[in-house]
DNA sequence: CAGTATCCTGAAGGATACTG
DNA sequence: CAGTATCCTTCAGGATACTG
């Protein structure tokens, strides 16, 4: 592993070989977006969003388990990050749809990424667990 | 990477353009994954590890502000979920290498992206989340 | 319809002391 | 060195009721 692998994120490869950077890691901007990501459902929303707009109850009944308080903090939060948009159109009753922003959009690839990876993977994840129990 | 992009997930692409499959989506390989590497330090770790192997005393004085008890925990969980191996080597003292599993190994490059991703965007995300402060 | 306002619980995680 | 064992705090998140 001495030459330059792939396997290693490129953000930190530059950093290599150094024992790796990492009270810069912890408050680097990774930390920050894992945590501001890695709650229950925001990656989740996300995701859902980039499919196309929905409107609030929408994502509420399609969003089995979520509540209204955690939807509504959620999409807050996203928009405060910049990567939700939301539109009320002042009908009557009102209506208001949520939207990625551009900014939004470019965490779809990424996401996808991931999101491929667990499919891929998470089987594989499961037996390992499958295997501790038992062995 | 996966292959062309089309600006939806890939695995989410073949459900549409169904209002998107949300009950699976939050059953699915996804959430779990997601939930299971979304704590405080799983993604750190891995990481770092992705680096190169690391012992455990290494990696409480590198992770600062992890606890002992939080190190041992996370580190127990990514090695039932085999992403990490954990080798002893019986000396006086003992020490203790952990290290990156070939699936560990596979997980680097999708958490390479979202690194990216934040290194990239993460300072738009922090002048959105002021701009609002002002309003 | 699209939210607030409250209350409440459980789990995540930190601090500290101790051990083979 | 590489952990356990305990205790304690915080807060994410759910449930429920109410509103413009």
């Amino acid at each position: 592993m001495s030459g330059t692998y792939t396997g290693v994120p490129s953000v930190l490869a530059h950093e290599l070989p150094r024992p790796v950077p990492t009270d810069e890691l912890a408050a680097c901007p990774v930390g920050n977006v894992f945590r501001r990501l890695g709650d229950k459902w925001s990656m989740l929303l996300v995701v859902m969003l980039g499919g196309r707009p929905h409107r609030y109850n929408e994502l509420h009944r399609a969003i089995e388990g979520i509540s209204q308080r955690m939807l509504t903090r959620t999409l807050r939060g996203l928009e405060a990050d910049g990567l939700v948009r939301r539109d009320v159109h002042p009908t009557v009753p009102p209506s208001v749809e949520y939207s990625l922003t551009p900014l939004g959009r470019t965490l779809l690839e990424p996401l996808s990424a991931l999101a491929d990876w667990a499919v891929a993977h998470e089987p594989e994840m499961r037996e390992a667990r499958s295997r501790q129990a038992d062995g």
